[in-house]
DNA sequence: CCTCAATCTTGTCATCGTCAAGATTACGGG
DNA sequence: CCCGTAATCTTGACGATGACAAGATTGAGG
């Protein structure tokens, strides 16, 4: 066990050392926050609080408050493209593998918010260049979404418009009603989450016609 | 002179009370940070040492940073309704008008991107309520779009479709790309922002057919 | 057993948002 | 013209935050 702190017991607190896995359980309780109190609310000092840890505790593991949310996104990034890869792999035929991973991309930003949130929501400081992973696991995701449209679009042989714009336009479909929802502009137009993911399916269908016009 | 008859010499800095216009002053310097540094340096501090008042004038202008905030996003709505209205005026063919108001919408996200990250990439804390204005504001660039998409929508004559279903599809499809070019996510994709415009028009343009199927 | 690197704590500093109290100024009624 | 009041801004203070430095504790390997 890791978690074994029966020894020395003389000191202030036995175990107060070496948590076993503060990095892991930093990220887990920023998402736990964010979701209860909103992005802005995520503080390393609070973060330690809650974990019972000194306030100082984070720094060894991260950089800076940046640095956390970096590592928080980019490991939403990762979940994302396996959900993504998932729901395009679960069909075979065309048009229903193009519903399929929009819906599995409203579904993640309605399940994991708060991932949504870090992923897109937050505010790149200027010249801010993003880490490798996570520009390799964003990447990832936009690489199966492509794929998906590129196989739809031959089979309907549209006209020779390029790939690459049709996929931006599906993603930017998808990924305008995430964040509608998500930042609750569009919450009032909906009676919940299961009339936002059936409407949004409806919308992706219905796009699909312009893929092969 | 040592005889400044004009006023109060003997004062530390003679003109330093009433600012003059210090509220709509603090917006045009918030602004400007958001422009140069990013959302996270807004700061109130950094604004009132850049227009160099005190620490705490803008307290008294704000009730906190929130509102300072709240109030530049209004008055970004209250931009945003205008141009929208003004661009779906400007056209009296509902295919049209619906390409100029997705092109007005794409345009405003690029020429005032400060303005719209504080209007949507602002993450809200958790039960937070708009303002009236704000909401008043939004919901009349909306409105606008709205109008537009029914316009089009009845003179295709497409299905039963409910127009607010495909409202909220263009709204998506047009908010998707203004949000991914304006927080670089695809911003690698374009050769420029010109680039961005022109094809955003493309796909505009292309997702009309979806509307009367 | 003993050293050493990883991990965490304590202490400190500059900065931030916010509040309270006082100073300055504008403005309108006498 | 004068004066009082309200609006505006300053100064000062407090708690909280991110970040750093130095020291304490712990686990793992020689």
């Amino acid at each position: 066990m890791l978690t074994n702190m029966s020894r020395s017991p003389r000191r202030k607190r036995p175990g107060h050392y070496h948590h076993g896995d503060l990095k892991q359980a930093l990220i887990a309780e920023a998402l736990k926050v964010i979701d209860e109190q909103g992005l802005a609310a995520v503080t390393t000092r609070a973060l330690a609080r809650r974990l019972g840890v000194s306030h100082a505790a984070p720094g060894h593991h991260f950089a800076d408050r940046e640095a956390l949310l970096a590592e928080v996104a980019t490991e939403g990034f990762r979940l994302f493209a396996a959900a993504l890869e998932q729901a395009a792999w679960a069909e075979s035929e065309p048009g229903e593998r193009f519903v399929a991973i929009g819906r599995a991309y409203l579904r993640f930003a309605a399940d994991h918010p708060s991932y949504f949130r870090v992923m897109f929501g937050r505010g790149f400081p200027k010249g801010y260049h993003p880490p490798d992973q996570f520009r390799r696991e964003s990447n990832r995701a936009y690489a199966v979404l492509t794929g998906v449209v590129r196989d739809l679009a031959l089979v309907l042989g549209g006209d020779a418009t390029p790939i690459d714009e049709l996929a931006f336009g599906a993603w930017s479909l998808v990924h305008g009603m995430a964040m509608l929802w998500i930042d609750g502009s569009a919450t009032y137009a909906f009676a919940g989450r299961a009339d936002f993911e059936a409407t949004g399916e409806r919308v992706v269908r219905r796009s699909i016609v312009g893929l092969g016009a």
